[in-house]
DNA sequence: GTCTATACCCTGATAGAC
DNA sequence: GTCTATCAGGGTATAGAC
């Protein structure tokens, strides 16, 4: 972990990719607010204009129309508040404490904020109507994080992983089913299972594959 | 399995639990439709209305208003068409075999039926405006076939499955998650994952603990 | 119970003053 | 570039005839 300082205090994003100006970052941070939160048909310009406090008309010079802000507030909050999460992790140390940190830096660097929960949330609601967003999605975000763990059971062959990039889809699979149904569809009050509980059981498994080489 | 007609013609549901009415049915039927592809905020009564082919005045005189009709209508799906997905599968054969069969009974039941894709998208959607259909939902659907399959494993300790609703929770988690990712998210495209694939994994690290306990 | 017609509000998008 | 004012269209919900 580098020296960067862990305020998030402005809402997502410090640090964006995309050039935006400061009235356009005005913008996309009131619309951010309110897509999040209400969703794409049930978000109104003039709810926007009102939480970015600008004019209606001020949105439509920068933005063609609610179709083309959209789009771009999506991938601004994708790919600027994304590109560091799992960035230059040290991925060494013992296995089972490794994967452990990078479940635990999901959980509280990516989970816990709601944010991500709302963003997550939304890229599903309109992956149907917005494909092209989901698959910006998936591109950052997703394949990132698998990446990164997949690279590292290839790179580390005594740990007996059988198919890397399977593993890594149950690893991560596992994680995000697991925010998805105790945060998002509130689970956690018929259903619930602690994270460490599921933790102890996922690094387990995925490492009885080392045990079982160890045997042979 | 039963010698239940496979076909499924009527859409989505055929033996509804909720008492309805003909004409009620016709509405819903024509309120799924709707609902399912255009989400809360995107569904208009006048769409409705037209795709059930009654007037907008009898669908506001059979449901309140628009929440009311979407709330009837979630009950309806969720509580129809799940009801009998994981209902008394014979839970018995080799293990392995076993873990296969359930995972394929939600691919080819559940996850390639269209509707189920954008039933689950829409209760993400609004779980966040409507969480009792969250909860609703979570109960139903995903609790049933959590139990079933940690009952198993509680009723075979010879597995040694440590923590059976844990093991629960990774083996179905890596399952949505692969079919949201895959299915939903279009990640087929630039990170795909042959379901097969991720099965054979799945199924030997969750029966690789019972290798552990033979050894001991 | 069901339909036609309509009231009333809010939406996305535009035009013109500064 | 930014704002105020406004348009045309479609939204939920209701009223009254059959």
């Amino acid at each position: 972990m580098t020296k960067a300082p862990i305020s998030q205090s402005q809402t997502l994003c410090d640090s964006c990719l995309p050039a935006v100006t400061q009235k356009q970052e005005q913008i996309l941070q009131g619309a951010m607010r309110v897509f999040l939160k209400a969703g794409y048909a049930g978000t109104s310009m003039d709810r926007v204009s009102a939480e970015a406090g600008v004019s209606k008309q001020t949105i439509y010079s920068h933005f063609q129309d609610k179709k083309g802000l959209f789009k771009a507030l999506m991938e601004w909050v994708t790919i600027a508040s994304f590109s560091r999460f799992f960035d230059v992790e040290q991925l060494q140390g013992e296995p089972a404490v490794l994967l452990r940190q990078v479940a635990e830096t999901y959980f509280t660097k990516v989970a816990d904020h709601p944010d991500y929960i709302a963003l997550l949330r939304l890229v599903v609601a309109e992956s149907e109507h917005f494909p092209e967003l989901a698959k910006l999605y998936t591109q950052t975000v997703i394949q990132r994080g698998h990446q990164l763990l997949s690279q590292y059971f290839v790179c580390h062959p005594e740990l007996g992983i059988a198919d890397p990039e399977a593993t890594t889809h149950i690893f991560f699979g596992s994680l995000v089913s697991h925010v998805m149904v105790q945060e998002m569809l509130n689970g956690n009050e018929t259903m619930p299972l602690a994270r460490d509980r599921l933790l102890d059981n996922l690094v387990n498994l995925v490492l009885a594959q080392t045990k079982n080489v160890r045997l042979h």
